[in-house]
RNA sequence: GGGAGUUUAGCUCAGUUGGUUCAGAGCAUCUGCCUUACAAGCAGAGGGUCAUAGGUUCGAAUCCUAUAACUCCCA
């Protein structure tokens, strides 16, 4: 067979693709075997594939594919949300690069522009995921605006406001001046950024007095109703009951107390902005204080601000500082740090503002979905995060869901001219709702204004694994029964507020059910500074380049090795390196097992009859460790270990062992159980690295239709003979210690020498057999005393020789043994101090008492071989 | 300001209920090898005061207290 000693992964990657798919491998249909599902965490449609979504991806992939050949029914369902702030971002700036602005083409035409831009772009990311062979059930991919997923939504909507959920209120929201809509509070990104502290002066009204007060934001002083100082704070007694006058416009506002104030913070007297800070919106509430907002949507500042009208903010924020000065108000300005928010989406700086808005009420869908996770019924890996997810689930504070964008789905709801409204599904069932409700036989449809805004994208993405399978409109369906709750989602922790949690109250409130059984959270990918990767940065790698560069199977390797969970993953491109790396060791083991000749007559030799016991008990003893790790989500160490078991135990080992001399033939038993295990390691390894081991499960033997290994059982841990274990890990410690003798005295692995064993109780082993192979021995022989003229090692305490033809270099080999015999006193000294002291005997348990006195027996044995090695040198 | 977490080899991390030679793995480094599967490899080697200081215990990387540094979340 002529196969390069190159792996290319090039060649093989998109035919088995495609192979899987024509074959519908990943497509799942309800039936009697045991469901296993996951839903993606639907990216973004905007979005290319990042390091992010390779790591979270590829770990959903090795889920999915150990439980498809587990035998279970596996689904995973793709899709993208629609992304409404980001997209809707996107088709303005397309428009106006056409110079169209999209209040003048209308709502309806701006549509059909967002759609057009998602056929377009918005199915990138998922082909790329195709590229790094996630089985995703591609019939079923979703999109969060469908008209099943729409209509969810709609109905959600209508049913929590129905339950006195969903309410409509003025309040402080974080307002989006760049997108122009109100953003959520965990879509507030908050930083500390370098500004200014500016100590203003305002004239007490009617007297010379004056107070000063302290602010970052001078711009806003137009918008003050109010200065407030801490009650109990002398300072300021004396202006109590009095007003002052506002800088610049000279508005007459109170002073009012509260002990909100923190004396210690700038000058104790802080002024009060209502409409532009989300404390000072709670000052004015409780002092009944007028509210000025002094700001338009965009940012710039309207006709309330008096001065600057039309300015933006920023601007302002610069030009008041002068005027301020003239007026003779400033007095001083100091350096300071302070915490800033920003749009997760735009970056602009969030403006906290007052407006009306929808919101959710939390409190009642929190607490079912706090004990989901506090009671484990929900698992999260790692547990770490139940921290977390609890301080936010106590705290938790009502969701603004309105958005004021026009893609996503419209708030059902229907507006009389006189300011009532109705929840209706549609224009004509709120006409009908509206006439019953109100009395008016006369409204037509025409007197009808439907609700302006969309809802949160996450108000989509909340209800996902339950409308993925149209839980919502039909509750009792076959898919949603036979798929739901699904078994584990893997996300990052980043969004574990957005939408971790929100899931499992969407769940709570619509299954009366948890939507998944574990929750994997993945580090962030980071680069090797420690920085996030960022489009802005330019310090992420282009996932395909990688691909190409080093195969899917090698960037998977290399992702999964260095990511435990919840871990950041300083990605480095060394990694996807060593995954290659693995691949071509995979496949030169292949080369030379396809290599060999099989000689049906040829008698199975000793040694391989025992290489082939010992493998299959290491086989098994190694599996139960992998299976092990995957219960306990430990997805990086049970690739470790698979990996592990494949270089050292299968390649440098087994294959070592049962190698037939150059150009010989295999014998049949011996060639037939490699096969075997080739094969069993193969499954093992497919959902870590699918593309590779379905390309040698076909090269390894003949294969009937639909022999794939994509769809192979995976292997089951057996019982093993500990025994044999136990002999070849002594047999390995005799072979280590002929090969070192090998390397000080120089003698070629060609030449074949004699091994003589110390006769005693420890002189036999199973495996010499092995040994003698693997040492390229001519003889194994036990003998009664040291010969002359010999080399000598130790495996525990038992002696070896092998006598060499030339001389002994007496003073190193004195030298060796005496540092030897110094090391293995002390450690005698320790234990024996150890069983010398009575409370230790008394107290420790039994079996550790023993193992101090075997180890006491063990290092005396020891040193009475190396004394007598001494001495016999002497 | 409040809370959580982390700190073990050059790097990234394991280390379960305190008890085997417990101080580990992978990568990196160094040395020697192109030995007919593989130099994308083979055979070896070195490398750590387990952040610091106390304490509990017969025994501490592991438990407790304090300190320091870093990270994240919330305000």
């Amino acid at each position: 067979m002529d196969i390069p000693s190159k792996y290319n992964p090039a060649n093989t990657e998109d035919k088995w693709y495609s192979y899987w798919m024509e074959k519908k491998y990943f497509h799942s249909e309800p039936d009697e075997r045991e469901p296993y599902t996951i839903v993606i965490p639907p990216p973004n449609v905007t979005g290319v594939l990042h390091m992010g979504h390779m790591l979270n991806n590829t770990l959903q992939d090795v889920m999915i594919r150990r439980a498809r050949m587990q035998g279970k029914n596996a689904c995973w369902v793709p899709g993208t949300d629609h992304a409404s702030i980001a997209t809707e971002a996107k088709v303005v700036n397309k428009l106006k690069e056409e110079g169209i602005k999209k209040e003048d083409i209308g709502r309806e035409k701006f549509l059909e522009h967002a759609w057009e831009w998602k056929e377009k772009h918005g199915g990138i990311i998922l082909e790329q995921l195709k590229k790094l062979g996630a089985s995703c059930d591609w019939d079923r991919t979703k999109f969060t605006m469908d008209a099943d997923l729409y209509e969810s939504v709609i109905d959600t909507f209508i049913d929590l406001y129905n339950k006195g959920l969903i309410y409509r209120g003025v309040r402080m929201v974080n307002w989006d001046p760049s997108a122009q809509t109100a953003v959520s509070d965990e879509e507030v990104i908050h930083k500390e950024v370098a500004g200014k502290l500016y100590y203003l002066r305002y004239k007490v009204e009617g007297e010379d007095d004056y107070i000063i007060i302290a602010t970052t934001r001078p711009e806003t002083i137009l918008g003050d109703t109010a200065v407030c100082v801490h009650p109990e704070d002398e300072r300021f007694k004396k202006f109590h009951g009095k007003k002052v006058l506002v800088p610049l416009i000279n508005r007459a506002v109170p002073i009012i107390t509260d002990e909100y104030v923190d004396r210690e913070f700038g000058t104790g007297a802080l002024k009060i902005t209502p409409a532009h800070d989300i404390n000072d919106y709670e000052i004015g509430i409780k002092h009944k204080l007028e509210t000025i907002d002094i700001f338009n949507d965009d940012g710039t500042l309207n006709e309330a601000a008096q001065l600057f009208i039309g300015k933006d903010r920023f601007t302002v924020q610069k030009e008041i500082v002068p005027e301020l000065e003239k007026a003779g108000n400033l007095v001083k300005i100091e350096d300071y740090t302070h915490n800033v928010g920003f749009s997760e989406r735009t970056n602009a700086v969030i403006e906290p503002k007052l407006s009306l808005q929808w919101f959710l009420k939390m409190q009642d869908l929190a607490r079912p979905a706090l004990d989901a996770v506090m009671n484990d019924e929900i698992k999260f890996h790692p547990a770490k995060f139940k921290n977390t997810y609890k301080h936010w689930m106590e705290n938790v504070r009502d969701w603004c869901i309105s958005r004021q964008l026009w893609w996503g789905q419209r708030i059902p709801v229907y507006y009389l001219s006189n300011g009532e409204m109705v929840v209706a599904k549609s224009k004509e069932e709120a006409l009908e709702k509206a006439k019953k409700e109100f009395n008016r036989p006369d409204l037509t449809i025409n007197d009808l204004k439907q609700d302006e805004d969309v809802m949160d994208t996450w108000f989509s993405s909340w209800l996902w694994p339950i409308s993925v399978f149209d839980g919502i409109r039909h509750p009792d369906n076959k898919e949603i029964n036979y798929y739901y709750p699904t078994n584990d989602l893997v996300t990052g922790p980043d969004i574990i507020f957005f939408w971790v949690a929100r899931m499992i109250m969407a769940g709570k409130e619509y299954r009366n059910e948890i939507p998944f059984r574990n929750v994997y959270f993945t580090g962030i990918v980071r680069d090797k500074l420690g920085r996030k990767m960022s489009k802005t940065l330019g310090n992420s790698p282009d996932p395909i380049k990688l691909i190409n560069q080093y195969g899917a199977d090698g960037v998977r390797v290399g992702m999964l090795l260095t990511a435990p969970a919840g871990n950041d993953l300083p990605f480095d491109p060394a990694l996807s390196e060593q995954g290659r790396n693995f691949s071509n060791k995979i496949w030169n083991a292949l080369r030379l097992v396809k290599g060999w000749q099989v000689d049906n007559t040829l008698k199975q030799p000793e040694h391989s009859k025992l290489a082939v016991q010992w493998f299959e008990a290491k086989f098994n003893q190694t599996l139960a460790v992998i299976e092990d790790h995957f219960s306990k989500y430990r997805i990086s160490d049970a690739l470790m270990t698979t990996y592990k078991l494949i270089w050292d135990d299968f390649c440098s080992w087994y294959l070592e062992m049962i190698k037939p001399p150059y150009q010989k033939p295999a014998d049949k038993s011996t060639y037939d159980a490699t096969i075997l295990f080739f094969e069993n390691l193969m499954k093992v390894l497919h959902p870590f690295m699918p593309f590779i081991t379905e390309e040698i499960w076909h090269l390894l033997d003949e294969r009937t239709q639909g022999d794939d290994i994509i769809i192979a059982s995976m292997p089951e841990a057996k019982p093993f003979d500990q025994k044999i274990i136990d002999a070849f890990a002594r047999a390995s410690e005799i072979i280590l210690g002929i090969r070192n003798v090998r390397k000080e005295k120089n003698i070629a692995n060609k030449e074949q020498v004699a091994l003589k064993v110390k006769e005693g109780a420890g002189a036999d082993c199973a495996m010499y057999p092995v040994v003698a192979n693997m040492g390229n021995l001519e003889s194994i022989e036990k003998v009664q005393e040291q010969p002359s003229g010999a080399v000598t090692f130790i495996v525990g305490s038992q002696e070896f020789y092998i006598p060499l033809s030339g001389t002994i270099d007496v003073e190193a080999e004195l030298k060796k043994l005496n540092e030897e015999l110094k090391y293995t006193i002390g450690f005698k000294n320790s234990v024996t101090k150890k069983l010398s002291n009575e409370r230790f005997v008394n107290n420790a348990p039994a079996a550790v008492v023993d193992k101090e006195r075997q180890k006491l027996a063990d290092a005396e044995a020891r040193i009475k071989v190396l004394e007598s090695q001494i001495n016999s040198l002497k």
